[in-house]
DNA sequence: TATATATACCTTGACAGGCGAGGTATCTTG
DNA sequence: CAAGATACCTCGCCTGTCAAGGTATATATA
């Protein structure tokens, strides 16, 4: 089974800026890397991966610069920058956040335990 | 700091949900509850809730009807139906599974632990 | 030589869920 | 009578995802 949509939706920025604090990358090595990772129950669509390098660039959190291959296609890498950084770190506080309230709303209490 | 919309999306339906297993209840409640459970860190906007009563009864996965209040405003009850009881189910085994996923591509490990 | 596959990039337009803003009606309290 | 709580609802915008399409290079294979 893999991940749906709606459950991926906010977390690719988090992805990305994660796998950059390990090192610079370009496009298709994140995607193959998350691919693989995950066992193939996450993917992120080309067009969602390429969409948020604008997103991340336009805020300041990532800068790219090409590759200098002088073989096989040209790569475009990206780079996280403090202010992605200081994102990341902001975002992974909220998904901590998040897990534990979404916890807390989804999960069955059926025994409303304070009896005697 | 509460949730943002792009980390609520996508739980809205299993929140509701949720809420239905332990006996009907309306639109106003619903989001009373969930603001108190979560100390005002998540709150279900009107217009998400009402969406989402909407998708839900398409789907069948609740009904509704409205309550016999002779006095106050009128109240129109969800209930959750056997199949929305499935649909539950599912969303959370997702919802499961997801954080693991996303933990796993969102966690630092700048120790490549393999190291002798 | 031609074709397929992998690598590597990108854009456009549709779609769906969240939500701001606005609306209605009832009841209670100052 | 005005304000605020209760209780419902809709319209239209915004934003992130993604299917579909495109480009170019290198390598393997028929």
């Amino acid at each position: 089974m893999s991940i749906t949509s709606d459950l991926i939706r906010g977390h690719t920025d988090t992805i990305i800026l994660s796998h950059l604090l390990q090192g610079d990358s370009y496009g298709y090595q994140i995607n193959k890397a998350i691919d693989q990772k995950t066992n193939h129950q996450y993917e992120l669509k080309e067009a969602t991966l390429y969409t948020a390098f604008r997103r991340l660039e336009q805020a300041g959190y990532i800068y790219s610069y090409w590759g200098d291959e002088t073989t096989g296609a040209r790569r475009r890498y990206y780079s996280i920058t403090k202010e992605g950084h200081a994102a990341y770190d902001r975002l992974r506080r909220e998904w901590e956040e998040a897990k534990e309230i979404i916890d807390k709303l989804i999960m069955e209490e059926t025994n409303n335990g304070s009896q005697a």
